[in-house]
DNA sequence: GTGTCAAACTGAACTGAACTCAGGTTGTGA
DNA sequence: TCACAACCTGAGTTCAGTTCAGTTTGACAC
């Protein structure tokens, strides 16, 4: 059940909220968010399935959290990662490396995250849903914003080649997101030679 | 309601298959599979809810259909693509290019294709849905070895710096395929565009 | 032309997971 | 020790997907 991380601080001091998150995350992560029965992530915590209701508007609501939580941890570990660095390519290498510097738990977001980016299209009926899907929108732009920056700035100090910012930054996030689709713990390449080949495909496709 | 394309040919002369499967994608690609109802392909198509059921077992039948045969055309461009090119470079810039010589329906399919891909990962409880599932799977491999056969050519032949190709061929997938996720016809940057400036990449990740 | 039969279809009923309702319990802090 | 907000529950509702028990249709053989 392990009561840990994703407080947001504004919870009561006997709140389930960080359990359901988690164990959201470990069944949304292994089943698919589709796959997994409501009542089963209940289960996980040890609640019956109205109680749910009591933290989330609904299943949906709890998705969107946790994709929302997830881009602002990817964001902050951007900004930090990226902070000190005055070299453009050496940035570049700082932001790769960053994206892959994550806890099982975390690539378990990451995944989450990619298999239903797609939500984030499409507006909510639900209040709370709605608000949390134009929090993550804006933190997806943000994100594009902050490669796109990284891009145009080497561009502008002749660091790299000068080509459309804003469409390579999207591939380049394109590129690294889309490891967490075929990405297993424990699988044939681990996650450092991973790490290592796309931030040397980052820097070949922007660099050169 | 345009019957056209999508036939397999092994239907009876008044089938509504290839009708149903145009409704489908055009209804799963503009509101996700999750968010068109069933009962609404029925109704573009012209027929009730319950004639689905002759043609598709479930309404996740449907979608791993499309999904399997997004994936055999995928496949059988890239190979129509590379099929008379000698040099590897040329033969990357081709694959590249024709995963992007695409009509608007194609574009619907990939982005279902995108958007759904995590359904291959769990075994499904309907037998057709899991015979649709498995050819699937076995499509995404070869696509994956395809590609893996690409660069191990290109490598050996010393035409490409020697790197891990089976990582690498998963990357140069997902750098192509992350663009459905974004790219919309009639959007900010045309697709002729966007198509050469991923073939770009996708020669200095692999060639440099 | 006419009869046959599988293919194609239908309205009514069923199912199950998400969600609502109308309260009951609990433990913190005043 | 009492109040009350946070927390929880079992019983019921809803609705999209699906099944059932047939009816209609039209291509083809004769």
């Amino acid at each position: 059940m392990t009561t840990a991380r994703v407080s947001t601080g504004d919870e009561g001091p006997r709140s389930k909220r960080a359990a359901i998150l988690t164990a959201a995350v470990e069944c949304f992560g292994e089943f698919g968010f589709e796959g997994t029965k409501w009542s089963a992530v209940a289960g996980r915590v040890g609640i019956g399935q109205t109680a749910l209701y009591h933290y989330f508007e609904t299943k949906t609501h709890c998705l969107l959290t946790i994709m929302r939580l997830e881009l602002q941890r990817s964001r902050d570990q951007f900004t930090e990662a990226t902070a000190g660095q005055s070299d453009p390519v050496e940035a570049l290498r700082a932001a790769a490396r960053a994206a892959f510097a994550v806890s099982e738990h975390e690539i378990l977001q990451m995944r989450i995250l990619q298999n239903n980016l797609s939500l984030l299209a499409v507006p909510r009926t639900s209040a709370k849903e709605e608000t949390e899907r134009q929090a993550a929108r804006e933190l997806v732009r943000q994100i594009e914003r902050d490669w796109t920056r990284l891009l145009t700035r080497g561009m502008s100090e002749g660091a790299f080649p000068v080509r459309d910012p804003h469409t390579l930054g999207q591939a380049l996030l394109g590129l690294i997101v889309s490891v967490w689709r075929w990405y297993r713990p424990g699988g044939p390449t681990p996650l450092s030679e991973v790490s290592d080949l796309i931030e040397g495909c980052c820097v070949r496709m922007v660099a050169e």
